[in-house]
DNA sequence: TTGTAAGCGTTATCAG
DNA sequence: CTGATAACGCTTACAA
C-alpha cells in the first residue's frame, strides 16, 4: 500500500506538508505542491478512507435503510428507482451511499443505530419500514438525521417526503366516479401504514362527496401483495358482483387483481374497471395499459437525499416535503 | 461517542482486555469479559469501523460495479436481482457490499482501481461494463481479485459467470425451427458485446444445423435498448416481409420490437413470431406472454459473490461459472 | 513555508 | 489471565 509517507520520503518533505499538498491548503509553496502531486500520481497513491473517517469524526455517507432486498421483490422497481435518485444526488455532492436492510439488521441483530454508528453515517433515508420496528423507533429516538420515505415526520431530527395520498385517492376514485362507477370498490394494502390509511381516507371523501353510501365489505387489505390481492379480489367478486370498478392502492396489487378478473371470465374494462397506485414500468404494458397515479421515485430519492445533507449541515428544511403526482388515465377505465 | 476507553474505564481494566472480550479471544476470564460484554451493552457502545479496518489491513467489503443506475432504467430488473443476491450471500459471511458506477467514476475521475483502493475492498463484481473501459482494463491488471457477469475471464485474478449464451441461443432458435419457421431475424446487442457474440453464434448454428441460408440482412443491432429495437425492427419488417419470426437478444428489445409489430399492424404470433432473452418481470404479463430464455440473475449474484470471495480467501474456483439457463415457452411462437 | 508531535479508535505484540 | 505500548494512515494544532 502506497501511504503519504512514501511520498513523503520521495519528495524529502515531512508528512504533514505531503498531507497539506494533497488537501490543496494555502500555505505550501507551489513547487513543493506539484512535486508532491506528480509524485503521487507516479507511484499511485490513493487516500485510505479509513484513516480518513477516523482522523476526521466525520464521514461522507448517507444510508439507505430498506425492509428488504428479496428475491421475489423488486418488480416494482420502486426500490430501484429510489436509489438512483439518491445515489445521482449524494454523488454530486461527493457524498456515497451504503444501504442496509431490516433483514441483515435482524439477522445479524444489529440495530440501525447501531450500523449507522459502526459506519459513522450521517443520516439515514428509510423506506418500507414498519412503524412499529423497536429498531426504527430507535434511530428515530437518536438523533441520526432521517428522512422517511411515505411516513410522517415526528421527533425532532426527522422529516418526511411523500405525495399527497390523500389527494391522489380522490383524484383516482373521482376518475371513477366521473365514468358513472358507483359500486367502486378498494384494495387497500396494509391497515397500519400511513399511506394506506390516506388512500383510505381520500376514497371515502370522494366517495361521500358524491353522496355514495359506503359499504365496508367493498374495502379488502391485501398488504400490497400481487397473489393477496388475486385472492382477495376473487372473494370479493364472487360475494359482490354488483361491483363495477376497483381502486388498487398499488400497481403490484392491480396485478393480482386483473389476474383474478381474468380468472372469472370478466373483462377489463368492460365489465370492471380499475385503476392502479404507483406507475410501476409494467403497468402501461399490461393489457389494457393500467390506468394509475404516478409517483416519481427517482425523484423522491433525489430529494430525500438533498434533504438529508440539509438536516446534516443543519439547514433550514421542510419537515414533510409533498412531491406532485399525477394521475395517469390509460385504458383500464371505462364508462359505464 | 463510546469507546473501548470509556468501557475500559468502568470495568477497571486495560483497553486491551476490553478489546479481547469483545472479541470473544479465548484468554479472558468469563468473570470480566461478561463484565465487560454488561458495560458494553449498557452504554450502547458500537465499534468503530474505520478504526477497525484501518490496524486490520483488511475489510470485510465487497464492491459491486455497474455501468450506470439510470433514471429510466431499471425496467428490466437485472440489477435489482444481482444487487439482491450479492447481497444475500455477502451477508451470510458477513461481508458488506458497496456500490460504485461508471457514471460516478468517469464524473468524480476516479477509477475503479482508486475506489477499491480507497475502501479497502476485497474484490469486485462487474456488470455491464464495456470492455473497453480503460478503467475496467486498469483493474483486471491490478490484482484485486474481481468476478465478471457475461464476460469471460482472462488475467489472473479474474473469474467470470454468465451461462452459455451459445447454447441457449441454439434452444431458442430452434424453439423457432420447430415451428417450422425458416425466414427468421435476430434483433441483436452490440457488435462487441461477448454475449452478442455469443448468442448470434448460437443462431447461426442452429439455422445452418437446419439448412437455413443465412441472411446478413436478418441481423441487426439495437444496442439492447427498446427504442433502437423498435425503429430497428420497422426497417426490418418493412424491408423484408417475408420475416416470420424474430430472436431478440433481450427481453427489453422484445418490447420495442413488439411495439413495432403492433404498429405495422401485424399480429403475434399468427404473423410474426417472436422470442426473447432474460425473462425479465414484465415478459409473463406481456400480450402474448412472452416465450423466453430464462435467465437467474438473483443466483448469478450469489454465486458471484460466493467466486468473489473464494478468490479472496485464495481457495479454488472455476475460472468461468457456467449458470444454468432455461427456455420458457409462453405463448408468443405459433406454429408456421 | 515547513516540520514536530499528538491523536482518532482499534488490534496486536510482548512482557509480566 | 492481564496490561503497556506500538502501530495502522491520516489530519491538525502548534512551533519554528
Amino acid at each position: 500500500m502506497v501511504t503519504i509517507k512514501d511520498i513523503a520520503k520521495k519528495a524529502e518533505v515531512s508528512i504533514t506538508t505531503v498531507s497539506r499538498a494533497l488537501n490543496n491548503y494555502y500555505d505550501v509553496s507551489e513547487a513543493t505542491k506539484k512535486k508532491i502531486i506528480d509524485i503521487a500520481n507516479e507511484i499511485g497513491y490513493v487516500p485510505n478512507r479509513s484513516a480518513q473517517n477516523l482522523v476526521k469524526q466525520k464521514n461522507n455517507t448517507l444510508a439507505i435503510i430498506l425492509s428488504g432486498l428479496e428475491k421475489k421483490g423488486g418488480k416494482d422497481n420502486i426500490i430501484y428507482r429510489l436509489l438512483s435518485g439518491m445515489y445521482s444526488y449524494a454523488e454530486s455532492v461527493n457524498y456515497e451511499v451504503v444501504l442496509y436492510t431490516t433483514d441483515s439488521a435482524h439477522q445479524r441483530d444489529k440495530t440501525y443505530v447501531q450500523f449507522c454508528k459502526e459506519h459513522n453515517i450521517g443520516g439515514a433515508v428509510l423506506n418500507g419500514i414498519k412503524i412499529d420496528d423497536p429498531y426504527f423507533k430507535e434511530l428515530l429516538q437518536s438523533d441520526f438525521p432521517c428522512v422517511l420515505i411515505d411516513i410522517l415526520a415526528q421527533g425532532k431530527n426527522v422529516s418526511s417526503i411523500s405525495i399527497n395520498n390523500y389527494e391522489a385517492a380522490i383524484e383516482a376514485t373521482e376518475c371513477l366516479l366521473k365514468h358513472n362507477h358507483k359500486n367502486i370498490a378498494m384494495i387497500n394494502g396494509r391497515r397500519e401504514a400511513q399511506v394506506s390509511i390516506e388512500r383510505y381516507k381520500g376514497y371515502v371523501e370522494a366517495m361521500t362527496k358524491s353522496n355514495i353510501e359506503l359499504k365496508s365489505e367493498y374495502i379488502v387489505y391485501a398488504d400490497y401483495m400481487e397473489d393477496k390481492a388475486y385472492e382477495e379480489t376473487i372473494k370479493l367478486l364472487s360475494n359482490h358482483p354488483e361491483i363495477t370498478a376497483l381502486f388498487c392502492a398499488s400497481d403490484m396489487m392491480a396485478l393480482g387483481t386483473i389476474k383474478a378478473i381474468n380468472k372469472l371470465n370478466l373483462r377489463i374494462p368492460e365489465d370492471i374497471s380499475i385503476i392502479g397506485f404507483d406507475n410501476i414500468p409494467l403497468s402501461e404494458y399490461m393489457t389494457p395499459p393500467l390506468t394509475t397515479v404516478d409517483q416519481d421515485f427517482y425523484v423522491m430519492g433525489e430529494k430525500a437525499a438533498k434533504q438529508l445533507l440539509k438536516m446534516i449541515k443543519k439547514e433550514a428544511y421542510e419537515k414533510n416535503y409533498i412531491l406532485q403526482h399525477k394521475l395517469l388515465e390509460r385504458e383500464s377505465v371505462s364508462m359505464l
